[in-house]
RNA sequence: GCGCUGUUAGCUCAAUUGGAUAGAGCGUUGGUCUACGGAACCAAAGGCUGGGGAUUCGAGCUCCUCACGGCGCACCA
């Protein structure tokens, strides 16, 4: 941002503003650009006269080094020295802080993100729900932010009736204590297969019981939500997922008559075929329901009641929800109700939406054992990343934590690459393919930095003068871009973009270090290699750990 | 039927939000190889950006329309 202020302030036009300066699309045309087929109707010439005569009333300094004019396109280079200079010891001087920004100071963001259900395995699709939030979360921390992560529990319906059902009459103790959640989950699987109507009507008294604090069926729920809570945090702690709020479904039981009370009280509230709902035809949409005819709350009910607790709590500046888009017209509805309300915080609510994911074969479903469990997953990339090095660098030390984190990026990643909404087929080829645009490549990339540095072995100084080539350009102007990515990324919900900023500087340092000695390079060059070297190993090491993910020294 | 969303190289995806010659990875073909780590690098081939229209000096991007896919549309979450 800097370069565009300084231009369009040396410019010095009124209809000239530093959104103005767009980027050529190769670096031989210039660092910067004007198009000046705006500025056309304004002066009523020609865009390539305009551009001409810009050109020669600029004055050239110590910032920008040449001004061309080519096709109505008026393009600035920049003092390479300096431009150098000024990024090299702003990621020295900053280090794990560069790219991080104050900006949110004094702002809470609430992310409800992953949101586990209790007594369900976690499978491959809770994947991009739980590194995305996780990955906006670490974003929003590093812009300054106060984020509050909350696990909105799936704790509450009949299902949890229909499991202690299940238990009762198939399951015991230490069958479960041995298998964990998936031997809760098998009974849930069981009693979907095989209930008749007598036991989906004990599983409904079960679920009153529940709710009407009986011991007995309240121990039980209590000991499958520790079960699933156990499980998914050894999950967690992998991908380096972290909550402050595990407030779920259930916890809004007694929050939702205020609620209702308060949709009545300002005429929202209308019946409709027994049910209670707010219609929301005049805005294009079916109608939101609040109460079931037989008098029960329901999804959207709860989220109300969680939206408004949420403010009431941390009166966030924003909310957002990382949920795949098949809930786009509950989130629109959830929304516009709150509008409705007289909420005029309703349009902080965000709806993150991502795509979905499906198996090769079609649509995962838990029934029919079409499933693919995360853990195996984790567990597959791992071994593969424990067998490459093996392969490779069989004596190194710590193969098995290097493994874990090479495994665990590859999985992360994979998740963070492309845009979210776009909807994934899941294969194992794919995530287990080490090669190209991966994390995997990024580290790797960091492992080759690590090992000249450490080659090098004494104090690296920047020489000040030194007039970087244009492949040390690339690397410098690719490292510049971190903290815009990363406010880009934030405002687009888009961990991607830091993903792809990894690659795209890997990439370049790669190039770099093809062509570029840098070890045997005489003097000053020798110098600002290692000080670029060292200032990409930092700059690939922070936009990692923006996505959760780690770099091992040597892999 | 209505709404949301997607469609870019053989495959998986980008494209700085309307700018210059649409770029990467995988795959294919050919090359770099006694090294600062080959999990890398270079090169070639591969495109009417799903079709048609409109707006604009300029459209992969905006608007209209059609086609194909995904998702959703009242008592599940």
């Amino acid at each position: 941002m800097y370069y565009r202020n300084y231009i369009a302030k040396k410019l010095d036009m009124e209809s000239i503003t530093p959104a103005d300066i767009v980027l050529p699309p190769n670096s031989e045309m210039g660092d910067f650009a004007l198009p000046c087929f705006k500025l056309a109707k304004v002066f009523r010439k020609s865009p390539v006269q305009i551009a001409e005569e810009l050109k020669n009333s600029f004055v050239i300094d110590e910032v920008i080094s040449e001004v061309s004019a080519v096709n109505g396109y008026l393009n600035f280079k920049v003092n390479k020295v300096g431009l150098a200079n000024n990024v090299l010891t702003r990621i020295a001087r900053e280090g794990d802080g560069y790219g991080s920004s104050d900006i949110g100071k004094g702002k809470t963001i609430c992310i409800d993100y992953s949101s586990v259900n209790i007594a369900k395995p976690f499978h491959i699709g809770h994947l991009s729900t739980t590194v995305l939030g996780g990955s906006l979360y670490k974003i929003y921390k590093f812009l300054g932010y106060n984020v509050v992560g909350i696990n909105h529990l799936g704790d509450y319906g009949t299902q949890f009736g229909k499991l202690i059902c299940a238990y009762k009459k198939w399951g015991n103790r230490e069958e479960v204590e041995r298998g964990g959640i998936h031997a809760i989950n098998a009974l849930y699987v069981r009693f979907n297969e095989e209930a008749d109507e007598k036991m989906e009507s004990e599983a409904r008294e079960y679920f009153r019981l529940i709710e009407n604090g009986d011991k007995e069926a309240n121990n039980l729920f209590e000991w499958f939500k520790k079960l699933t809570l156990d499980y998914v945090q050894i999950i967690y702690d992998k991908l380096n997922i972290t909550f402050d709020s595990y407030a779920g479904e259930r916890f809004y039981t007694d929050k939702m008559q205020p609620v209702i009370d308060e949709l009545k009280e300002k005429n929202i509230l209308k019946e409709s075929e027994g049910a209670s709902i707010v219609d929301l035809e005049s805005y294009g949409m079916p109608p939101c329901l609040i109460l079931r005819s037989d008098g029960a709350t329901l999804y959207a009910t709860r989220d109300l009641a969680a939206a408004i607790y949420r403010k009431n709590t941390y009166d966030f500046y924003k909310c957002l929800y990382v949920v795949a888009y098949q809930q786009n017209l509950h989130f629109k509805q959830v929304f516009k109700v709150l509008e409705l309300m007289g909420k005029e915080w309703a349009k902080d609510m965000v709806h993150v939406a991502y795509g979905m994911v499906s198996l090769e074969d079609g649509a995962m479903s838990t029934r029919k054992g079409k499933v693919v469990w995360l853990e195996d997953v984790i567990s597959r990339c791992v071994e593969k990343a424990y067998a490459v090095i093996d392969d490779k660098n069989p004596d190194l030390e710590n193969k098995e934590e290097i493994a874990k984190t090479v495994g665990l990026g590859a999985v992360i990643f994979g998740a963070l690459y492309n845009n979210k909404i776009k909807d994934i087929v899941f294969s194992y080829d794919k995530v287990l393919s080490f090669d190209g645009e991966t994390s995997v490549y990024v580290q790797y990339t960091c492992a080759r930095a690590n090992s000249v540095l450490a080659k090098y072995g004494e104090k690296i100084e920047l020489p000040e003068a030194y007039e970087p080539n244009p492949q040390e350009v690339e690397v410098i102007k690719a490292l510049a871009a971190l903290p815009q990515t990363v406010l880009d990324a934030a405002e687009k919900y888009e961990p991607s973009l830091i993903a792809r900023y990894a690659v795209d500087l890997a990439q370049k340092y790669n190039k770099f270090y093809i062509d570029c000695r840098i070890l045997t390079a005489e003097g000053e060059a020798k110098a600002f290699r290692l000080s670029l070297t060292e200032a990409v190993l930092q700059t690939l090491g922070n936009a990692l750990s923006l996505l959760g993910i780690g770099v091992p020294e040597k892999m």
